[in-house]
DNA sequence: GTAATGATAACTGTCAACAGATTGATGGAT
DNA sequence: ATCCATCAATCTGTTGACAGTTATCATTAC
């Protein structure tokens, strides 16, 4: 494991020097974990990374206590830190804690509602509907996250907002996502359309559960999923 | 490795070795931070707390890198870390995420609902009427407290749990926090016992509509406090 | 061949020191 | 009296080094 490669994207941050040096390496070090350039289990070599970024251990000590509190890595004294693995279960829970954080978005959202961010919301299940029926699964992804980041980047809860990023990137850490990913894309979009309907009518409470239900669902084909893999093993 | 420091909790942790100086000192931390007596807006000085600690600076570093992922400090480069001060808007904010944690947690428990734990929570319902009757908040508060408590901690989700503390812990840096404690114990029990009766129905949907709206209920009992007190200035 | 053992290497935990930035004060000019 | 420049003190950012722990691996005994 020959972790010793420039990281280019870390030299672009340190060209600037109002950010400090822990935080473009937590910056650097979540990718390296998101992107899966940096594996769930993988331990996470102090020395190794110092000689990488050309830093010392202390900054990287620093980020990684970060990374630490949220969740993407774990320290085990003494013996270092590793890419947090999320087991089946761990996921599941995920998915419950940000349904509620879905459904709380799509409320606030009903309530503040605009014909301009309606036309855009409208245009991207549309447009996913096309793709869906082609099947096409690597582009339906995108626009599928970029449909659910618009609605809570607009539901006006920056804290919201935060706490539900956190969650669907620790779903990046779970081995079997891809599982999930690829099943029921026309099924999901009439879930969108639903939940729509229900942000146009400007009622909350009708919102809140569509949202709600739409990654409750979701929740329901992963296990489905897993179980079904776990029969074919 | 004499340790002087006037901090008897930090001694008690510092004896099990099995627990680094760093997780040490950033539950102490934290514990100044949530008790008050690091008030919001204080600069913490890293060279007073090594000293009244009898570590160096690095463990601190780390220890506040910590905290600040987790919402409770700010860090300002070259300038130092800040206790975290929260706003009216944050505050609210808060408060929203945390009506859909609770709801998602009423849900999961009306699922997974056990005669003992009914009981259990039936009589703390029963209690917190007696307390309020007499009108002693300092008495309702902690029972309060508590009942909320059991039922995230009994909902079965783990991760929703930890996310639930973490935002009620984050209200303690709200310094109008005191104003919402004070009213409404009456009308506050009355809400419970809704809860109470969902739980008992097994009903998901009616728990967490019912837990939903005890949150949202506060949260508004936190507004019209805060707009009262404006007006009264 | 396998298991216990002990030496060695590698790594983390902690510390002390240096470099750079910020703050506040001092003194002079207007 | 006010404003600005300069400077000293203080603090943070980062580094390199040392101590203690864990992991590796060859050796030995069975």
């Amino acid at each position: 494991m020959s972790i010793v490669s420039d990281s280019a994207h870390l030299n672009d941050l340190t060209v600037v020097k109002s950010v400090s040096l822990t935080s473009a390496l937590e910056k650097e070090l979540e990718r390296l974990i998101l992107t899966g350039e940096l594996e769930p289990g993988v331990r996470i070599n102090e020395i190794h990374l110092s000689n990488r970024f050309g830093t010392s251990r202390g900054p990287i000590r620093e980020a990684t206590r970060s990374l630490e509190a949220k969740g993407l890595v774990e320290v085990v004294r003494n013996r270092g830190v590793f890419v947090r693995r999320l087991s089946v279960e761990d996921a599941v829970e995920i998915y419950d804690v940000r349904a509620a954080l879905f459904g709380q978005a799509g409320r606030l959202l009903a309530e503040r509602m605009t014909d301009g961010l309606l036309a855009e919301l409208t245009r991207m299940v549309d447009e996913m509907d096309a793709v869906a029926e082609r099947g096409s699964f690597d582009d339906y992804y995108p626009l599928n996250l970029g449909f659910h980041n618009l609605i809570v980047s607009s539901c006006g809860n920056r804290t919201l907002l935060a706490e539900y990023h956190r969650f669907v990137n620790k779903l990046h850490l779970f081995r079997a996502r891809a599982l999930v990913q690829g099943g029921g894309l026309a099924v999901s979009n009439r879930e969108h359309r639903a939940m729509l309907e229900a942000l146009a009518s400007g009622d909350g409470e009708r919102a809140q559960v569509t949202h709600w239900r739409h990654v409750a669902l979701a929740k329901r084909r992963l296990i489905a999923a897993v179980d079904g893999h776990a029969r074919n093993d």
